[in-house]
DNA sequence: TCAGATCATGCAAGATCTGCATATTGATCC
DNA sequence: GGATCAATATGCAGATCTTGCATGATCTGA
């Protein structure tokens, strides 16, 4: 049974040829020819035109290209999903998190999950659009986002569902052996900072409730943009400038007195790290994983 | 050649049984059996549990239920998309809008995407996340939404562009006949509203902007909930009670003088109309039409 | 334990797929 | 406008798959 027609039209349009798509398809190319003729008759759709003589596909496919990979990669997805799942005989549940989640409290959520019945638990850290995504498209089965009441996100419940799992706080922190001069020069009407772009969650976040604050008391510098939050940190930590990152992240560089928290004086943004659900599906294991998440019990910063 | 496998299993899914499945998509029980047989082969999964004897479908299958359906959903519509699109020679273009929109701007959205080269368009009413899902699926090309300045959508540029298309207000109106008797009990201190639930959008917008304000002012009684809007205005149009609805979508029920806006006692609600798209693709046509749509020109509310 | 239903399998006819060799056809270069 | 080359199509025969029928094996429920 061939279940992988959609990889002939993929590699079709990858190559661009019949010749080589027969190649990278492991087949003659007389073998390839008939089945991407088969296809035609059976979609009834011309998929290649043979009018020039490297046959390009056709436009109708083209203009499709990107809906195409993007079913054939879920179906590929899918029936890995389901293979390793039913040979381990443990559900596989996917988990986006955002990236600084990912980074601050990967290890508590993966071992939340996999404490719960015989759970194998994938991480897949994205941006919180990415995060969405994964969730609506089935890719993932919860997604774990930062959110504020300020954007009380009340007005998706319908099809998906949230809970509250953990307040976190966006603290500004710097390397603690000269923070005393960025103090200095604070109070002197400068400061340096690093920023995210305004088109990630967290450069949002900091640009709303941050800097109309700070920009009233002295000169704001942004010495470098970053979206990843750690890359963001480890700049603070090398004197770079002054970055503003999740708490729960941070933690143990403050223990140790590598860096110091600054929000005294520049001021913290409090957010709530919020799980997500699709409304509808609930096989048992998701059920008890839902309710182990919303009681937050676990995960603490 | 056989494309359609997951209808297999999706039909072992719907019946839960093989007999009935094999009836369900035409063929013998020893067809069908075999058929299951070889999936099981080819994917390296069980799929139906034999040690009972209407062979239930194994729980692997099961939990992935809802993805299966999902994947098979798309892969049939995209198929069909690409069959009209090359049959009639011009691109189906895809609009998820918000039942509010497609209601008040809907045969404009139709007429201005139509008028651009061989566009057949599709418009898909849905709420907000719908459409959002839509979007981000692929299963539209172009999603048109409310938004409101305050909730800034900013932080999502990274996988959806999006484009101001119009301003809207969201308007108080009240059957015209007998509105001075509202207007009196309003200043006696009551008001009967017809609301929206308040996890659909209109539902938040107007229980942030508009209740608040109200409330000072006198004792809001809800004496409906409906998250449509059509039967939100024809109820105010009854005189169940004021509803706040978009004023391109009672326009014509205010020129005729059946509705009333009573905007100046109860204040009103400044949305825009936004248009979005997937970042990455564009065939040609797409581009024109993200183009006219950014514009903005031809759709005025 | 027996009847009835559900599922598996041996078998032969028929359909499909594949590779090889070879014919066509479009592109390209005088 | 040929000649030539590379890209596709196709005739053919063998291998592989699929299907329906008849029949056997297994499970369920009374």
């Amino acid at each position: 049974m061939r279940i992988d027609w959609l990889e002939d039209i993929i590699a079709l349009l990858d190559t661009g040829s019949v010749v080589e798509a027969a190649a990278m398809r492991n087949v003659s190319q007389s073998a390839f020819s008939r089945r991407i003729q088969n296809l035609e008759l059976v979609l009834d759709v011309g998929l290649v035109d043979r009018r020039s003589k490297p046959n390009r596909p056709t436009l109708a496919l083209r203009n499709h290209e990107e809906q195409l990979r993007q079913v054939a990669r879920q179906q590929r997805s899918l029936i890995k999903q389901i293979q390793t799942e039913s040979r381990s005989g443990s559900e596989l549940v996917v988990v986006a998190c955002q990236h600084a989640i990912t980074a601050s409290l990967g290890s508590q959520i993966v071992k939340l999950i996999s404490g719960i019945g015989k759970a194998h638990v994938r991480l897949r850290s994205a941006n919180l659009n990415e995060c969405e995504a994964l969730l609506l498209t089935g890719q993932a089965d919860f997604s774990i986002t930062y959110g504020m009441e300020a954007e009380a996100a009340g007005y998706r419940a319908a099809s998906t569902q949230e809970a509250f799992i953990a307040n976190e706080r966006l603290v500004p922190v710097y390397q603690a052996r000269t923070v005393k001069e960025v103090l200095w020069r604070f109070h002197m009407g400068h400061l340096d900072a690093v920023a995210y772009p305004a088109d990630v969650f967290l450069g949002l976040a900091v640009e709303r409730h941050i800097y109309p604050r700070i920009e009233r008391q002295c000169r704001l510098n942004i010495v470098a943009e970053t979206a990843l939050t750690l890359a963001a940190m480890q700049m603070a930590s090398a004197g770079v400038g002054v970055a503003w990152v999740p708490e729960a992240l941070a933690q143990a560089d403050l223990d140790d007195g590598r860096l110091s928290d600054l929000s005294e004086k520049l001021g913290s943004v409090d957010m709530q790290i919020i799980a997500r659900k699709r409304a509808e599906d609930a096989s048992d294991l998701h059920a008890r994983i839902w309710n182990a998440l919303s009681r937050g019990g676990a995960v603490a910063p």
